[in-house]
DNA sequence: AACCTTTGCGAAAACCTTTGCGAAGTGAAA
DNA sequence: TTTCACTTCGCAAAGGTTTTCGCAAAGGTT
């Protein structure tokens, strides 16, 4: 009769396998991996003992024997934002490929909270960090211990270091010119623009091209029409309010992100005012909430999926090669015209 | 001179601690659990010691040891909901708490990736599962190992098997109730409703209060206002031309989810209707999108972030008490009042 | 002086897996 | 009969931690 009292332990182990065959550890073990010391009928038996039992290697103690997780640590400003949750989507996908699984932190925005977010991830021994940055981060020596280790260490949309850590970022400077050019093209003239905290990589790119956009356009650069919010929806209200408060009011508004588009779409609604009648307004938006919204929202769209996909594909490359300069991916965005910026 | 060539390691254990201060291993653990064999002298040693070189024991041996890897598993319909990504929000507010980490996998809502999901995470080796059932799933028996091996589990929002599952719900009859009680207050007669595939509990409850409310309107019950839709777009889009199709038109309208109300919304306006005025219009939407929308959306609110809390918390008692009743925590939706629901 | 108790610490097992090395057994060649 | 080669498998270590048991020295008691 053969002992299945250990049936109720929530894991089987080699061992117990080994009990019920009559041979040792290691004899198992071989079996499972095709070693060619055992012999083709002992490796059978114990093959078809363990699917039977439903055997699986315990991770802990291959990770323990491996010094690998199989983990990855991912931190995000916040989760549920759909850009931020979209683009975790492409890390799982790339991960589940490899095997691997994604262990996500929230920063909430703040600088501290990503500071233990790092040290707590990498003490529960995650093979390295896919980050996005929060709004608060200028200090970066927190990425030192990753860096200076070889731990790999990918950067996405919000970056850093760029000499140093691989980056997934989508040419902000051409999306920011991008609609420049259109609201140009759609004959508007006084385009105005509401940037975000300057110390991030994606407010001066998209300032840049918002530039650059002017001069292909031969339109002057008017201070007043450069504005600037702290990306939460109440500042960006206010800096809305002040374009629309100007003497000779812009025609045209693109801001940084979706958060800071809607809350100028509510604000020059309440201002009494129609869109894109009075005010074209363009928006780095996620595709859902710009064919909801009245009226439909053309805007910038992120592949969102994709950078999430790139972010892990960077990451395993470094897993792979420990020595390798840090690469550079650059998605394109895509302007996605309805109704709120043509006449 | 101290050797501090193994400081490049990615990480230092006991060994290392008792290798400077020539002690043994089970000395060093000791000191850093306060245990009272080791003198006070010694442990101060040690414990500065490991203060200074950033000790922190190695959560896979840990693991090992204890059998428990401080990690649960959580599977949603998909992640890029704000929906789930709110309740994961939750989850992981309670887990760190405890110093727990969460692994996320989607379903994608299928039966078969919910399947395999549930395989994976146990293979490594999660304390349980915290777990929003796929849209498709019919069949339970997938969770048969967890149950009767006692392995925690709590569902939220969509769940099955309550009498051995504790679970997280929302009020969905008293909801539906609500919303076709406001309905009828504000002088709307003709309600509609658009369920979802019935054998959701969600969908069931939701249909049980729409009816529970016609009568407690002394309202009568119209099969061919009952729609019902399989929570895409399209079908729900679809479902919506059918009533507007109707000889007599319902004058408001609701449905089971947030996809479904914003599709109704397009679907209402591209038939050149009017909302509130044709039509008034309800959702079980979450807050953002409701206020972005033109008109405002009245809507049915989640406590979303205290749903994942309460699973969270659920989850900590089972691994507490190890026999105990499955409990359900049932919390109450808000019924926000906006434009689409009022003449 | 002989015995007992306390204090302070080390050895080893346990959790689970892989793998280099060594050993036992078998058959064949010298 | 001895030696060699080959097959087939076990031992032990390593990875990091906790914990049971046990040992030695120091102190106190009779």
């Amino acid at each position: 009769m053969p002992d299945t009292s250990f049936m109720s332990k929530r894991h089987i182990s080699l061992k117990d396998l080994a009990r019920e065959i009559g041979v040792s550890i290691s004899t198992v073990s071989r079996a499972l991996n095709n070693h060619p010391d055992i012999s083709l009928e002992m490796t059978k038996k114990i093959q078809k003992l363990a699917a039977e039992w439903n055997y699986t290697p315990n991770p802990l103690a291959m990770g323990l024997l491996k010094q690998a997780t199989r983990m990855i640590g991912v931190i995000v400003p916040d989760l549920v934002t759909h850009f931020y949750s979209s683009i975790i989507s492409g890390i799982e996908d790339v991960a589940e490929e490899n095997g691997y699984y994604i262990v996500i932190a929230s920063s909430n925005e703040t600088l501290k909270k990503e500071i233990s977010s790092v040290e707590n991830l990498l003490k529960s021994r995650v093979e390295g960090l896919i980050v996005c940055l929060s709004q608060e981060t200028r200090t970066y020596d927190h990425f030192d211990r990753l860096i200076n280790n070889g731990i790999p260490l990918v950067f996405f949309d919000r970056v850093c270091r760029r000499e140093e850590v691989p980056v997934v970022v989508v040419d902000n400077v051409e999306a920011s010119l991008k609609i420049t050019r259109h609201f140009y093209t759609n004959g508007f003239r006084r385009i105005a623009y509401i940037a975000g905290p300057p110390h991030l990589n994606i407010s001066q790119e998209r300032t840049l091209g918002y530039l650059l956009g002017l001069e292909s356009c031969r339109l002057d650069f008017r201070p007043e029409y450069l504005e600037k919010c702290d990306m939460s929806p109440e500042s960006a209200a206010e800096a809305t309010a002040r374009l629309l408060n100007l003497p000779e009011k812009p025609d045209a508004i693109f801001a940084i992100n979706d958060t800071a588009v809607f809350a100028a779409m509510k604000e020059i609604k309440a201002h009494g005012l129609r869109i894109p009648e009075d005010i074209a307004l363009v928006g780095f938006a996620d595709e859902f909430h710009s064919t909801v919204v009245d009226p439909q929202l053309t805007s910038i769209t992120h592949p969102t999926f994709e950078m999430g996909q790139e972010a892990a594909r960077l990451f395993f490359r470094q897993i792979e090669n420990q020595e390798t300069e840090p690469e550079q991916v650059v998605l394109k965005t895509k302007l996605v015209v309805r109704k709120s910026s043509v006449k």
